[in-house]
DNA sequence: ATGGTGGGTGTCCCA
């Protein structure tokens, strides 16, 4: 069984490209983020067309995550428990959705960006990655050989060699320790980075800023991540960046990340 | 040539 992930920054933009790599990658689940639709606007039929049922939250222009699978998909779940709310007036943001496939207890999230340093962003974000750190350590705690996977865009480099320069990002998110502790919480939790032992650095990243050239300097980040629980990296046979899909016009700034788990 | 972006409900906000 193939997944992905993908923040693919707009789906109605981007839907000619999510449907070209869906019929040249052999993907049987993959989670997006980033859809920046409403579920009304949100191109179901043309992603039903090619074989997936799909399951989409979207409340507005911002934000958006989804999950497409051809080996079903089942028990779909709005946010995790007791996920942080955020804004005037407060209400939930659309970046989680969890399904199950093909066995697998798929989240599709989209971690908030903290901005700056200084911002309230920030905060917001570490309560968002505390309280899906208690989430995730719950269902691991209720079912001890659940196959969960965590996918997608987590705004955070957890290593050095997961940036370009860290001189450049010194004063920046997603490098700061409070946010690296808790992503490493996470992992404690007891869920692994599978893509890293297939993927290694320095210099292998998922996402590329579109402003200054990044891309064709190699100047990118590693912030998109797909994070196992137990049953479900022992199941990891293999995994990969498809840095080639950020080329060319229309591209989105992130990359596809691939796993493909040996079937039972 | 020392600059160079691209989404969205757009002339501003967000990444």
């Amino acid at each position: 069984m193939r997944i992905a992930t993908w923040n693919v920054n707009s789906i109605r933009s981007r839907i000619d490209r999510v449907e070209a790599w869906l019929q040249r990658s052999d993907c049987d689940v993959l989670a997006l983020q980033e859809t920046k639709a409403t579920d009304e606007q949100f191109p179901f039929e043309r992603l039903r067309a090619l074989g997936y049922e799909v399951a989409h939250h979207g409340l507005n222009q911002w934000n958006g995550v989804a999950v497409l699978s051809r080996v079903g998909l089942e028990d779909v779940q709005v946010g995790f428990e007791n996920m942080p709310m955020w804004g005037d007036p407060l209400g939930a943001e659309a970046r989680a959705l969890g399904a199950t496939c093909g066995g697998v207890r798929i989240w599709s999230l989209y971690v908030p960006n903290g901005r700056s340093l200084e911002d309230p962003h920030l905060a917001y974000k570490l309560d968002w990655l505390a309280h899906l750190r208690d989430a995730a350590a719950k269902w691991l705690a209720d079912n001890p050989s659940a196959q969960v996977a965590l996918v997608g865009d987590w705004n955070i480099a957890p290593q050095d060699e997961d940036v370009w320069d860290m001189e450049f990002f010194a004063d920046k998110t997603h490098v700061s320790p409070p946010e690296r502790a808790a992503f490493s919480a996470i992992v404690e939790a007891g869920y692994t980075d599978v893509v890293r032992p297939h993927a290694p650095g320095p210099g292998v990243y998922t996402y590329w800023d579109y402003q200054q050239l990044r891309f064709p300097k190699r100047q990118g980040m590693r912030i998109d991540f797909v994070l196992g629980s137990p049953a479900l990296t022992a199941r990891v046979e293999g995994a990969s960046i498809d840095r080639e899909e950020r080329k060319g016009k229309g591209a989105s700034d992130h990359a596809p990340v691939i796993v493909d788990l040996a079937n039972l």
